[in-house]
DNA sequence: CGTTTTCCTGTTGACAATCTACAGGAGGAG
DNA sequence: CTCCTCCTGTAGATTGTCAACAGGAAAACG
């Protein structure tokens, strides 16, 4: 039956890569991908060809940083943090999440 | 005081709308458009731009059709309404909804 | 009447984010 | 030395939304 892949929404990208930066500090691309396939129990799958132009829009946009640096298994790897700004952004987003699934889910609730 | 105003989340208006015909049987564009904006409490502004467009896609799509009629005001009005289609696709995309905002969700809520 | 406001339907062009698919280097395992 | 996993990217096409423009027809107002 209908295969349990999900497109992401648009949009929501930045939050979850702000948020899983939050919740485990620096980490590289890679990894963010993983995690957010993890927690997501993999309905959401993480195209690598939106992943890196999202970081480096995070980036040029001074919500995170980054620097090269060495992973687990000793491979090469860049990896990002939040930075301030992004930390703030972050809650402006989640913030206005809850807004926005509000509104859709009373929408979709029919109502109390 | 950033302003109460938000876009929306690409891949949701078609979901609002199939919703909207689905409660509120045949309505026209512009009966949509206030509809959606009174139950978001203006927070959701609906551009004209984005519904037309949008209300021909899901017609060519099959998931809803319209017909000339004369709205409550005695004027001429394109009139949607849902197809079996339609409808069918309503419950996809609200289980759809459901999983995603669920998923993020869980992200942002730090979890548990 | 004549003018303005409200209702209602569209179109056009630009833009931004995602998708699919491609490309490659470097370490570890066999 | 070959293959697999890890890890970082880029290119092109597609799509949905946005901002702005354009217009007709009924009602309200003077």
């Amino acid at each position: 039956m209908a295969a349990p892949k999900a497109d992401l929404l648009q949009g929501t990208l930045d939050l979850l890569v702000l948020k899983t930066l939050h919740t485990l500090g620096p980490t590289h691309g890679w990894g963010i991908a993983r995690r957010i396939e993890q927690v997501s129990e993999d309905l959401l799958q993480m195209n690598q060809g939106t992943l890196y132009p999202a970081l480096l829009r995070l980036e040029q946009r001074g919500l995170i940083r980054s620097e090269w640096g060495v992973s687990d298994n000793r491979r090469k790897a860049r990896f990002y943090s939040l930075t301030p700004e992004g930390a703030a952004q972050l809650e402006t987003e989640v913030e206005n999440w809850r807004r926005i699934s509000g509104i859709i889910a009373r929408v979709i609730e029919g109502s109390s």
